[in-house]
DNA sequence: ACCTGAACACCGTTCAAGT
DNA sequence: ACCTGAACACCGTTCAAGT
């Protein structure tokens, strides 16, 4: 537990310290005091570092949640892209720890995730607010549907254990209709994108 | 703070004084012990009462997002409804003192406000999966909007006082830019919702 | 039976005192 | 400067002791 004397202790270690902690012990175990105590170190140099528990725990959703957008695959329509994008974005929302980190997710990870998509649909000949605003509805109701969805709901305030009733789901939905409905979602959306975006386009659209 | 002898002390009380609370001084107060020493009481008849602080929370949202669904208007079409529906289910889930409490709404409100909304598409012509499938989306964008706009996302744990940006939100979004991509994501549902109606209604839909 | 007071095992945060 | 130990003001929850 004690370390070397003069050894510098650097904001990503306790993170990692955080993260070990949060993979071992859940969320709830994450705690100023657990997290000095695992380095070794009392918690005032954790406030010198990296502010309070609150930023501690920006800082650890903020590097488990980085790169959140694949890749963009030359040739691909800018549909395709944004349900590739959406799904895969869903995927690595669910696969945090802990559901309560999605929502620690802010201007930082969305603006980083939604760039690329915003090109593709630049590219595709949307004009740039019309790129915005599609791509920001596409993360809102993925960022949305996974909060509901993957136990934000029902684990807020954690409860030691609940029962999780074998594969069910907080809100009485199976895992495949879940995926069901979000795959519906995204299709609806990326079609209504689509169809505004043609209807802009036309010199002026029949009401 | 005293209470006379035999007083019986009533679930709804404990639920009353926690509902103070929220109001006067915000979630992060409300605790087994503020709301037991506001009814002049030790903690322990909350644990027979309610159970835990968890139940305790679950019982406030509860009374707080009752009545969720404004009633249908006769003569409305099925689309109006479900616009009006997904738009007042928003303002009241907004309305709710910390939006954290909105992420435990659960089964219990989620059903109960989708009721009529399905009967709506049901009585217009829509089979009872496709009914449910529509509403449950509806539901779904409703809330997950609400969960990321209204500072579930920043507020998930309570940073003291955070300048807020006077009008600003969350996300670098404006309130009026929000609106409108709420207005068009419903929007965009209800017409693709309506489109797979009328796909499954014909006897072969192309492909 | 059902309450209270006290206790247990924690929190986040701050601060005087040390080096 | 930057650390530690101790303290402050809380938590949720349980339990022996009282009535």
């Amino acid at each position: 537990m004690a370390r070397p004397p003069d050894f510098e202790l650097e904001p990503d270690e306790i993170i990692d310290a955080a993260l070990e902690i949060l993979d071992e012990k859940g969320l709830d175990a994450v705690s100023m005091r657990s997290v000095s105590s695992r380095l070794g170190v009392s918690p005032v140099p954790l406030y010198n570092r990296i502010g309070n528990k609150d930023d501690l725990l920006d800082a650890v959703a903020k590097r488990l949640l980085a790169d959140l957008a694949p890749p963009t695959d030359p040739g691909e329509s800018w549909q395709d892209y944004s349900e590739r994008w959406a799904h895969e974005l869903r995927e690595r929302l669910r696969r945090a720890p802990d559901s309560r980190l999605v929502l620690r997710t802010r201007r930082w990870a969305f603006t980083e995730a939604s760039r690329p998509l915003v090109d593709a649909m630049r590219a595709a000949g949307f004009d740039a607010d019309e790129a915005v605003r599609g791509c920001r509805m596409l993360m809102w109701a993925t960022v949305g549907f996974v909060a509901i969805e993957s136990g934000a709901v029902t684990e807020i305030t954690s409860r030691p254990r609940r029962s999780r009733l074998a594969g069910g789901d907080p809100s009485g939905v199976s895992q495949t209709e879940a995926d069901q409905l979000f795959s519906l979602q995204i299709r609806l959306l990326i079609e209504g994108i689509d169809r505004e975006e043609r209807a802009g386009r036309a010199p002026r659209p029949p009401r």
